[in-house]
RNA sequence: GCGUCGGUGGCGGAGUGGUCAAUCGCAACAGACUGUAAAUCUGUCGCCCAUUGGGCUACGUAGGUUCGAAUCCUACCCGACGCA
């Protein structure tokens, strides 16, 4: 089980700072929560994630029941253990992969997705696709869940609230999420209307399905449109058990969707109960998702670009596998206090690593990132306490 | 010295008379990435203009055959292997 204590209010936004008590300890709020997909933060050791700041993971339902299979995890003590991460985790349930599988792949879209891009798309394709009755290529939903192929061996699988519920018991996580449909950019009202109630119906087969004491949070969906996104809040507020919301789904064609979402739903959420921003955290976006009053939020974004090169500095990003740099003999950051640059690592070594494709090149990145995300998320909490956000 | 095979864009390597500025891979360069099928994906990649498109120079070098050659012929240069 998990408490939730809220420390300050702001005066000035919905933002506040508050204690998340898990049984693997405290979460100082708001925080960013790493993705750790397969029990792994790509590149890192639990050490050397440990070394970044970072308070609590999230680990994947979907990936680790294809792959090792929830069986080996709680035979190995639960995801804590198996990874050797001492700290607070969470459970994606598994519907973001419903998403990503389905129409994701379908049509090439993220959560977010820019105008440009999505001009490619509106308004015909997609609206077409999705009308109602309509199934994704790689996925097939039915009422009690989604039909898909596993990638790894082709079987053909079934993930549903009661499924992901007992998959993500056998993980042993703190906090589990609801089986949700995650909906892409572009989704029509009358889609969203007809899959929420479907995500709603798996938001109490999802607690009915809950025997362990892991807190679990209710998934607020409703995508872009604003009636359906407080139906939905006030929905899974309306549930007596849920220990915390998730605020999930796509939010429209641009950054300021976030905002504007967080600023509809978390008003009708019971302030006493955490909430969690699932998928988004961007840089740019961090403020605004504490401004609309998350609590966590969690992001592949430092570590992903990290593995392509990307290290995000006080000055903005750094591409890494720009040639020039390979003369650089600056840190990566000189304002940064991460392990990576106040060790003695440059940016002329760094960048040879991702251009030779050495593995320590991402490696490196990923624990430099992680830790600037971290210590950007502390300064926040701290312009919080001092009434400034 | 003789013989055989071969010399293609930064590299590797296709192509063996027209649809070839030349498949493909690598490298290089540019871009994308927000609950990670993502150490991935996309684009450019002879030169000069241009929006489709056009012009120029190119397949070791120099000639030749042909309406037309990276592709055929001759000589030369270079490389690998074999024989002396």
């Amino acid at each position: 089980m998990i408490e939730f204590k809220i420390a300050k209010k702001s005066k000035k936004s919905s933002a506040r700072l508050g204690i998340l008590k898990t049984p693997h300890g405290e979460v100082e709020t708001p925080a960013i929560v790493p993705v750790a997909t397969l029990a792994a933060v790509k590149a890192l050791r639990s050490d050397e994630i440990e070394a970044t700041g970072t308070q609590m993971l999230i680990s994947n339902t979907y990936h680790l029941h294809l792959q090792p299979g929830e069986g080996v995890v709680k035979a190995a003590g639960g995801i804590n253990t198996f990874m050797n991460w001492k700290g607070p985790s969470m459970t994606d349930s598994g519907g973001f992969q419903v998403f990503s599988l389905g129409w994701g792949r379908d049509f090439g879209v993220g959560k977010v997705t820019s105008a440009k891009a999505a001009a490619k798309y509106y308004p015909d394709k997609i609206e077409r696709a999705i009308e109602k009755g309509n199934q994704p290529k790689h996925v097939t939903f039915t009422e009690d869940g989604v039909k898909f192929r596993s990638p790894l061996t082709g079987d053909e699988m079934f993930l549903g609230p009661k499924e992901s519920i007992a998959i993500q018991e056998k993980l042993g996580a703190d906090i589990m999420f609801a089986f949700d449909e995650c909906t892409p950019p572009g989704t029509t009202r009358e889609y969203m209307a007809h899959s929420l109630a479907r995500t709603n119906r798996w938001a109490e087969a999802s607690l009915t399905a809950r025997k362990s004491k892991q807190a679990l949070y209710g998934i607020v969906q409703g995508s872009n449109h604003e009636d359906l996104r407080k139906e939905s809040a006030r929905f899974v507020n309306s549930i007596d058990g849920f220990d915390g919301f998730g605020i999930g789904g796509d939010i429209g064609e641009s950054r300021e969707g976030t905002k504007r979402i967080l600023g509809w739903v978390t008003p009708l959420l019971d302030e006493r109960k955490p909430r969690h921003l699932l998928g988004m955290g961007h840089i740019e976006d961090i403020e605004n998702i504490m401004a609309g009053g998350a609590d966590t939020f969690d992001c592949t974004v430092p570590t992903h670009y990290a593995r392509h090169g990307i290290a995000f500095t006080s000055k903005g990003r750094v591409d890494f596998t720009k040639a020039p740099l390979l003369k650089s003999k600056e840190p990566v950051d000189r304002a940064c206090g991460c392990p990576v640059c106040t060790g003695g690592y440059r940016r002329n070594y760094i960048t040879h690593l991702m251009r030779a494709q050495e593995i320590t090149g991402g490696a490196l990145l990923t624990l430099h990132n992680i830790w600037f995300f971290n210590a950007y998320v502390a300064k926040l909490r701290e312009k919080i306490r001092k009434g400034m956000l």
